[in-house]
DNA sequence: CATAAATACTACACAAAAGTAGTATTTTTA
DNA sequence: TAAAAATACTACTTTTGTGTAGTATTTATG
């Protein structure tokens, strides 16, 4: 698995926003289009409200939006605020101190797939993706 | 998480016996010099043994070898026959039919970087390894 | 033949991720 | 002002990966 359910979900929900002109995403509105477990998926908005990147409103009319720009959140932000593990920047073989100059045998075959995917999470930002077309959330 | 504790401890136990001439080895012998839980290597070891990558001896002198040749054995082979999951293969945000004409948002991102790598593990054979220099296993 | 040491098998324990349930709090609206 | 509908919070349950324990089976060796 390279990505949590979490991660997945989270990533998902904020790609989703972003294509959708809509002022306000309740919870529930996000879980009819998603398929995303309501309850759980509540907690991963919230927190990701808590986490600055969405606008968290209360009440009857309530919702949530983005906070920031969505040139300002690139994809390896949110996996790092969601992801509970370091996610990518571990020895692929589970050792410790796993490096250039002690590596373990898949370091350079993993280390090249890794920095070049991060690189583009890195360059990728939510206004990035809402210029493409997208089929599946 | 990339790999699972499971495919850590396969993919570093064939590394090892690769590396290391000896005729046989046992699960004691592999757990103390590899540090994996002996009861745990045990099981991963049989499981290696019931796939047909290793050859299991029974009895007080028994233990375990390989079954095949070193470059008949790939690293992506191993990953898979341990793997509970399909690992790599699979849509990074966990949807049903994503394909290069049915793309999730983040498929193209993932997925060139993924097949280069996916690449590199078919293509790197057990024998490929014991050539290079391995400190740590 | 009995013991030792290995693999093989089965059942259970533990921890973390994923998911569910219920309640509290806030705010709109009839 | 009371009901409805939203987020926020807490606790529990389920599932899965990981690890442990004990026993059965096989085989070499004294």
């Amino acid at each position: 698995m390279i990505l949590t359910k979490t991660t997945e979900y989270a990533v998902r929900v904020l790609i989703f926003m972003a294509h959708e002109e809509r002022g306000l995403f309740t919870a529930r509105y996000v879980h009819e289009r998603l398929r995303i477990p309501y309850k759980y998926l509540t907690r991963i908005m919230t927190d990701l409200a808590k986490q600055g990147y969405l606008e968290s409103i209360r009440g009857r009319a309530g919702g949530f939006r983005f906070q920031k720009n969505l040139n300002k959140i690139t994809l390896i932000k949110i996996i790092e605020a969601v992801e509970a593990t370091d996610g990518f920047d571990k020895c692929i073989l589970g050792l410790e101190d796993c490096s250039d100059e002690n590596p373990c045998a898949l370091h350079f075959v993993w280390e090249k797939t890794k920095k070049e995917f991060m690189k583009n999470l890195s360059n990728t930002t939510l206004a990035d993706l809402v210029s493409i077309e997208i089929k599946k959330f």
